[in-house]
DNA sequence: TCTAGTTATCTTGACGTCGAGATATCACCC
DNA sequence: GGGTGATATCTCGACGTCAAGATAACTAGA
């Protein structure tokens, strides 16, 4: 036996179906676009699981953490967190509405531009993101605990790499 | 200069913002879990417009592929189909009612369980996904073009070691 | 056979997301 | 100053998703 030999993940069986089906079909791309699919939904659950025990969800904990790493005074104009988060207009008016209910954040009128709203953290909110962002490095970094440090560098550089191919495209 | 040294995507830059606001933290399992996500989304765009051009989302899609791919006589039953997928009960009741509005699929009951039904691709449904999958690897070939044939290969290989790794947790 | 526990699917309500259109404001040029 | 096009945000309706509970049917043991 050579079990060791070919370690099958579920992507790898995909493949196989697609092979024998549609033999005419080049299916080397979905080995690697799958398995990011696969790779994101393994990550995220966790990752939800640790927002939840603050009262946060990913949707939340992006805002607040866009807003914390971008260091003093903390608040950003809705546009920026737009572009920060990639989402659509609709769902950031969204997430500032709920997060404002919580009184995790506060818009303030921009005095340089009455049509923008300056989004800030409230203590409340500041004192939250940086506890969680505490437990959640330590999520991301049990996720990634199989891999040695060479194959974690490894993988960042072919990921960017992958990142920057595909968004020439 | 040494521009080609040091090529920064968007998370090396969310990377820095953490270490200068919080440098006791250690973020590097972030540049990894990071650029999935990113890449995800990178990777779900022209999908799903190859997608659209067919009438289709990503919902859709996999449902029908999921058909396609377990071969003759092309029917699962809706938990099958459900673990193949990773979605809930209801997303997958959801997805069959929609298929079957637009006569991809039918709903047959089952001879040997009658709690269950067996999804099959109607012919309608089977040349459609025949035909959608052909141009989804082509839009899949193109997301991976600007990484030659040995990255792909090196890039598969750590994504099937990070699933693993991540499954175990 | 009856009963208890399990399994497969559907129902329901709450969210989060998007995208198109509406509104208000700005910047610039005449 | 007034008009025009660009910009920032919000509103709204349609979807997709999930989790929990409901329903129906299967299984195995007494």
């Amino acid at each position: 036996m050579a079990a060791h030999y070919c370690r099958m993940d579920h992507v790898d069986f995909i493949l196989e179906q697609w092979r024998k089906e549609r033999p005419d079909l080049d299916v080397t791309a979905m080995g690697v676009v799958g398995r990011v699919g696969r790779l994101h939904l393994a990550y995220m659950k966790p990752m939800e699981k640790t927002f939840a025990r603050f009262g946060l969800n990913g949707a939340k904990f992006d805002v607040l953490a866009t807003l914390r790493r971008a260091g003093a005074p903390h608040c950003l104009s809705a546009g920026d967190l737009m572009k920060a988060t990639m989402v659509a207009s609709g769902t950031m008016t969204n997430r500032i509405d709920r997060l404002e209910v919580d009184g995790l954040v506060s818009r303030t009128t921009n005095p340089e531009d009455s049509r923008s709203f300056l989004i800030g953290l409230t203590d409340k909110g500041f004192d939250l993101i940086d506890r969680v962002v505490e437990v959640h490095v330590e999520t991301q970094a049990s996720l990634l605990e199989g891999l040695s440090d060479e194959e974690t560098a490894q993988l960042a550089t072919l990921l960017s790499k992958a990142l920057n191919a595909a968004g020439r495209t």
